[in-house]
DNA sequence: GCTTCTATGCAAATCGTTTTGCCTAATGGG
DNA sequence: CCCATTAGGCAAAACGATTTGCATAGAAGC
């Protein structure tokens, strides 16, 4: 109709400018079917100049793709939104961007409440979920959407869901083996309470690891939104009730750096009489003073995998994957000479 | 057609079974006409019984609103997707989200490179750009498929794209300011290279300080891919070519972090003999030993209004938007008694 | 009784692609 | 020389909503 003047051009604007039909013009882009080499240079060229670029919604309606992916997490975004604990899932964000858009996807953020009964009008082709809980309400809000769901950490209770293991429990026992080879003897754990994989497994890791070796075992379970603040009260009261304490397995980092703060309150040295490991390594554990023991988990590969996993459950098939086994980073925190 | 055992419901599958025409079940949920309230009721209840969700790609293709909006960087997204610089750029992220979403938008987060020609296939609304370089090719891209912009951080050079100015000479003058006042009589700048507005005026600023004060004006532009390491280099050098320096102002938190090491390893004490002070209060600032001052930016705020910017944007109007003066954070890093 | 509203609802056009089925001309094998 | 095949292209039917222009019916005004 109107070329050019207002709107942008459409493909049928460019046909009759390229003198041939809507068809052959969306062959010419496609490439689903031959069409003249020639016409389709001339289509091309044309294209550029009068600046045609394909309506994305007009595609995804016709194609029922929309070419958008979702990431989301119900850790509380937005009071993690602090620069808490924001990074590990700010750090898959970027890595699963990255990822998504080599393969022609977009990916988008999306808050954990489900509240607003859409999310946005926008549709996605699929969802990667970040470390759901037991009886996620975002689970339960895309099966019903029928959205094809993947998640990073298994979903517990949801075998069915195919997921990236990110193997907490093997990255539990790499910690605790490690403080026990560096001398510890009483070793605590600070676990997240939330009923997510990473925490139930830390949790077993940690119950089976004190049984072989016959220790107690203080171990406590913090709610994560509170973080650094609430670990750091609570190691305090652990260390004045158990003053034999030698070494620390924070579940989350925001716990770590609360540990540390508390043991520095106590004039507790950092590694000499307390040590301290964690499990992401994030900035948190770079930067703490001392640098804090923790394990590469991979998190771009994670990613990778998690987006890779999504477009096969995308085309139909479901699979499970196990992620490369995390390595150790050893750090002052934890070393053997003070 | 086929009804329910396959594929999502359609809006026509609920017309059918609630025994009205399709432009009824459209205005009972748009409220665009009067329909019997009984008749809405009754189409209502039986969208949920059918699990009936209005198709989002067939809505953005009629209305032309997908419902989703962009944030782009061209900070390199992957160069910094190890922890360094992400944080700025994902707490801006995660806050734009949420404004987002209570205004039932999807944020799409889109790495910086426009080599894919197209966004994955995914049509954007508008597009926040987290502060552009002069010429940056995501506003040329953006402006040749017509999407509305806005950035946060002005434009250099494009003072008719609507943005958030984010106070940059403000917060520079301010954190100088303070470092003159805790005694600093010869302050040194490390500045990032690009042509980002947030640099150029910290060098402006930083210019016409040390010429009202006539002091030297040892100034490095550094490459701010090469974050925190070539910080360190280059402040090695600089201390020791200039050992009289007594202040860094470094208008990145990753050169704030390579300034401190390169500090201690000299034996400088912090903020003994060495004040340092950063611009933006991340993670870095937070935990670096010791604690960086910086200045609050006020991230969320600046944030919603871009996002309130560009829906104004998409609706035709543009206008400028000024952020709250930042607010200096003191902290050991500068403090006058070491 | 006749016109004029108002309330309610429907049919059909539209958004910009992709994809299917069909058509024509040219090519090649026999 | 005829038939089968292929290359190149077109028209039209989806995709699933929104929106516009009628239609019908009862109510109200005169």
């Amino acid at each position: 109709m109107n070329e050019g003047i207002l709107g942008k051009p459409t493909i049928s604007d460019l046909a009759k400018a390229a003198g041939v039909s809507v068809t052959t013009v969306s062959h010419a882009f496609s490439g689903r079917r031959h069409v003249d080499p020639e016409t389709r240079k001339r289509i091309q060229t044309l294209a550029d100049q009068i600046g045609y670029h394909p309506s994305s919604m007009a595609r995804a309606l016709r194609s029922g793709r929309t070419g958008t992916i979702a990431l989301a997490s119900s850790m509380p975004f937005a009071v993690a939104a602090g620069p808490s604990r924001l990074g590990f899932l700010m750090e898959i964000a970027a890595s699963a961007a990255m990822s998504a858009l080599t393969r022609d996807l977009a990916l988008c953020l999306i808050p954990p409440h489900p509240s607003a009964q859409s999310y946005g009008s926008a549709g996605f082709d699929g969802v990667i979920l970040v470390e759901p809980m037991r009886d996620d309400p975002l689970v339960a809000h895309f099966e019903q959407r029928k959205t094809p769901i993947v998640s990073i950490g298994t979903v517990p209770g949801r075998p069915d869901i195919p997921a990236v293991d990110i193997r907490s429990r093997e990255t539990a026992q790499l910690l605790l083996t490690h403080l026990a080879e560096q001398g510890c003897r009483q070793i605590a754990a600070l676990i997240g309470s939330t009923s997510r994989t990473s925490q139930i497994e830390s949790e077993a890791a940690y119950d089976e690891f004190v049984a072989s070796h016959q220790w107690l075992s203080p171990m406590i379970r913090l709610n994560e939104d509170e973080g650094e603040e609430i670990a750091y009260r609570e190691t305090l009261r652990l260390l004045h009730a158990n003053p034999a304490i030698d070494g620390i397995f924070a579940a989350i980092d925001a716990f770590a750096s609360g540990a540390v703060r508390a043991a520095r309150e106590l004039g507790r040295t950092v590694p000499g009489q307390l040590r301290i490991v964690t499990r992401y390594d994030g900035l948190r554990a770079k930067l703490s003073q001392p640098p804090l023991t923790a394990v590469d988990l991979y998190l771009p590969t994670i990613a990778e995998e998690a987006v890779h996993l999504l477009l096969d459950r995308i085309d139909g098939n479901s699979r499970m994957v196990t992620a490369e086994l995390p390595k150790l980073i050893v750090r002052q925190s934890s070393e053997a000479t003070g």
